[in-house]
DNA sequence: CGGGTTGGTTCAGTGAATGAACTAGGATGG
DNA sequence: CCATCCTAGTTCATTCACTGAACCAACCCG
């Protein structure tokens, strides 16, 4: 992108984190990653985003700390891409917007359901269990298809999280 | 914008959320809205923003009902954005981003501090205060300069926040 | 050798962002 | 009553990024 340009003059962290996160589909396949996404084509099916767009986004996160690029098998070399503990901790403010978007932007009920799996119970405001009142952290949630699901996509990705997934693990 | 194009296809409120908050600039007019701006000229001058694009994002805000326009005074006319309770909903995402870019992208420490008022506490994770532990709504929060603010700039709103100030109070 | 899979790059066309100039209604000052 | 200023916009040419399709390269399999 390079469009700092102006965000640049902003004396506010938020302005700092949106200058990597606000760009269009950054914040898409970090949710991705949350989920479990790890290889180019997976991100590509799921996202249905251009391919000059997805390996510039993925330079960017690599660039910026939050996402780490590694060998997972020599012969043939194949690429994948990680959440770093610097990405992992984008797990709040991602649950915060997508929780904003099912109490405003969706009529149709919730499409995912996060549960803490410790209690087994779901998690509320903040990224806190609704239980035990902790913060949660992403590896200890689960990730289950909620009422308003949709249940027509066919990408290797949305098939697998038609059942309950931890996040970070491996997906498909 | 008009760019749900690709995003609608996405079965998430991840991405309903950004077809509307991940335009660049509409966070961080989101943001200013919390700090208690609402003139069309403060935004201006303290975004920093191309006059085009501050008109269409507050239009397309008003349109999602996250802000309302309302006219302060006849004669002349004058017109004024504010949160609806909607809008005003959107102070946890917006802190949760924050923080993260306080930890990971701010070197100079924190620009901005959060303060419950009642407890005169800071604010924790999840809009959390770090003394009663309740959720902290964007009105009972006061924002005061951090050490790493940038004490440099000279529209009115940046220099309103040199001082303590209650979110969502008119600015200047 | 031919076809398939993965992970990309390149390129032309389109659409949005940018910055400067312009507009309009009313107030203000002499 | 005329000139100037203020607020809140709109218009417009240029630049820049996004899009989609095509292409490329390394490697495996039969």
């Amino acid at each position: 992108m390079g469009l700092g340009k102006n965000y640049e003059g902003q004396d506010c962290s938020l302005a700092r984190s949106l200058e990597l996160l606000g760009e269009r589909w950054t914040l898409l396949i970090v949710r991705d990653a949350l989920y479990g996404v790890r290889r180019y084509g997976d991100f590509l099916a799921h996202l249905d985003i251009p391919r000059a767009v997805l390996s510039q986004r993925l330079s960017a996160l690599v660039d910026a700390g939050v996402m780490e690029r590694r060998r997972y098998q020599e012969s043939p070399p194949r690429e994948e891409y990680v959440l770093t503990g610097k990405g992992k901790e984008l797990w709040p403010p991602v649950l915060a917007l997508a929780q904003w978007g099912e109490r405003h932007m969706s009529a149709a009920g919730p499409r995912r359901v996060f549960r803490h799996v410790a209690c087994d119970a779901p998690i509320g405001a903040g990224a806190t269990c609704s239980v035990c009142g902790a913060h949660v952290p992403a590896e200890e949630v689960e990730i289950w298809p909620g009422p308003g699901a949709d249940l027509t996509r066919e990408d290797p990705v949305s098939v697998a999280l038609r059942g309950p997934h931890r996040m970070l693990e491996p997906l498909p």
